[in-house]
DNA sequence: CTCGGGTTATACGGTTGCGTACAAGGTCAA
DNA sequence: TTGACCTTGTACGCAACCGTATAACCCGAG
């Protein structure tokens, strides 16, 4: 009944690193059994394949991603635009979910189920997105583009290679946050961001 | 001399395809032989392994990406706006040149020598956007703000899933770069859009 | 201690992929 | 026609990987 050695979660553990790390492509048996110190003896009794633990990763992450992020700010409260903030910290702030998250993202555009389920947590996380804007923008459309600036920031910025020389990274992308979560796109002159990326260690210099 | 029967560029033609399709780890030297009609055969009289390979696919890439964009637009002529509007066509709006960037993105995540090529890249791309946004728009952040959020969304909209259910989503996009692109984010309630994406074809529905 | 259930190591066969060696074929010029 | 040169087919060794079978191992219960 049990795993007492290496249960069934060191596995899906183990192959989300590696998903976050190298890609699908990375998930391998033989690699993941190495990385845990063990041969792929005891995989073929918890998993049917190598499939099988796919599939389960995905759900692993896929609950991570929104049902516990839900919980969370369920408990916190606040208003909507707070719960957006905190549901990006959670989500695209994380060492763990966000590097997931983006190799899912490239994982998707090449395999159909994965695909469904992005848009499944997408969609989940859009419409946080739309309580937040609505706030303070009325026309239906504006909120739309605006959510999706906003995803697209949070996203795009990991697949884009770009410096901004004499600015600091973070700095522009605050900047950026600033310019979709406002209610207009008047400067707002000191730099410091009503929406300051707190993890932003300097990428792309 | 002259490479009559495959060329090496049918190579580089070909790796480009695969990797279009299915990221790097899908240029595989047999499986592009197979498409091509022949065998590996042939393949290591032209290039010394399959990194060679993948070197040369690098440059076509980087050239096309940027020196005959630019050459093009040189070609063209017109303000900065317009040049850039005609160098994210060229390059965003192409069946080629797109799939390549995005799976190029996901392999710079993973390997430095790639990060570097894109970095070149991306930073003449975005001298085209920042000379375009500097003509209605003075605060040098700003500038630089604009710049990243208008190719955030050029590149993060094809790794989003979600979707705005009641508007079409070239409408949301062209919404989005309106608000971008536009000296200040008040709605331009009729969504023709300054604009367009030519070519949205109903991605995501 | 011994037995039994669950877990793991080991060994195997099959597939796919890289890179090499060499033979076979085609083409062009002498 | 013949021979040189270039390109390609075929065959090979090697490694990584999947999934299976089976034997060894560890543990707690009786």
């Amino acid at each position: 009944m049990g795993s007492l050695q290496t249960p069934r979660g060191k596995w899906i553990e183990e192959g989300l690193r590696a998903l976050a790390e190298g890609g699908v492509d990375a998930v391998r048996v033989e690699a993941l059994a190495k990385a845990l110190g063990v041969t792929k003896g005891g995989f073929y009794g918890y998993f049917a394949d190598r499939d099988a633990l796919l599939t389960e990763m995905l759900d692993t992450w896929e609950r991570e991603s929104t049902d516990d992020v839900f919980d969370r700010i369920e408990q916190e409260g606040g208003d909507a635009l707070d719960r957006f903030r905190l549901a990006g910290q959670l989500t695209f702030s994380s060492d763990r979910l966000l590097p997931i998250d983006l190799a899912i993202r490239d994982w998707a555009r090449r395999n159909e189920d994965v695909a469904q389920r992005l848009r499944r947590v997408d969609n989940r996380r859009m419409q946080l997105s739309r309580d937040a804007i609505s706030s303070f923008c009325t026309d239906p459309e504006e909120v739309e583009a605006r959510c999706l600036l906003a995803f697209c920031l949070a996203i795009g910025k990991h697949f884009l290679a770009a410096d901004h020389p004499g600015h600091p990274h973070a700095r522009v992308v605050a900047r950026a946050a600033d310019l979709i979560l406002s209610r207009s796109a008047e400067s707002t002159a000191d730099g410091s961001g009503a929406y300051p990326e707190p993890d932003e260690k300097g990428e792309h210099q």
